[in-house]
DNA sequence: CAGCATCCCACGCGATACTG
DNA sequence: CAGTATCGCGTGGGATGCTG
């Protein structure tokens, strides 16, 4: 079990700024807004239709999920099928890429359950202890 | 050894829309704009004064970095130190809560090392080779 | 059904200037 | 040094209405 040295980083990273935070543009591409439901809802149910996801994902509207799923699309994380049929049928499937995530994503479902509870009992610590950030 | 069952979900996924994505709550706690860069900075070269954040993160304005300092403070994720001194002095370091995040951001870091050439290539073939959203 | 077009609005960010 | 205050704006998202 090799691949060593990726924490702590290496000296790199202490004079080029370029290699600083290699997991920031993760952000931007699996991380935006409704991307985690729509690659969750499509690992998790496998190839769904439009029409499902919008149902699973419920508050999201039409206009957006397009959106996210394009971008997806053309990050290479989700598969368009066309059916030219009547009326018309689009599914959508993650790709094998997309599938890649799974053990990251079950590795953050794992902190989220664990340790969701601690960030909101810092946030009410924080809130009912802290009218001004002084330091007391 | 141990652990199962977080991936594929439980039934209970399927039928209650609450339990679905378990891992989107932490888009906003540590996914948020700029926050994975400072995390990275504090957990990789430890305590740091805010002019020092600054200067790493180089591309941040001091609004801003003010703004993340106190929602990772506010989320338990960073520790802020004042100490009353002419000049004033500040220190922020990763709490306990922040460093358990250690292993999920070398996860990412190897995600996205292995994988980000991969996004870039899909991203350039669907660019050229997609006018418009036809399946062809 | 699976969208696209349009309008609108709020928020987040950036830039700038100013304090204790 | 470590912020705060203010302004302005661009982007993303919501709502609505319309097509093939």
């Amino acid at each position: 079990m090799g691949n060593e040295s990726i924490w702590p980083p290496s000296a790199d990273v202490m004079t080029n700024p370029e290699l600083a935070c290699p997991i920031s543009p993760l952000t931007d591409i699996v991380f935006s807004k409704w991307t985690t439901p729509i690659l969750w809802s499509l690992h998790t149910f496998g190839r769904q239709r439009f029409v499902e996801l919008e149902r699973r994902i419920k508050t999201i509207t039409p206009k957006v999920l397009t959106q996210r799923l394009r971008q997806l699309e053309r990050d290479g994380l989700v598969v368009r099928t066309y059916h030219p049929e009547v009326p018309p049928r689009v599914e959508y499937e993650i790709s094998e890429l997309g599938r890649s995530l799974g053990p990251l994503f079950a590795h953050l479902a794992v902190w989220a359950n664990t340790n969701l509870d601690n960030v909101e009992q810092a946030r009410r610590h924080y809130d009912n202890a802290a009218p001004a950030h002084d330091a007391r």
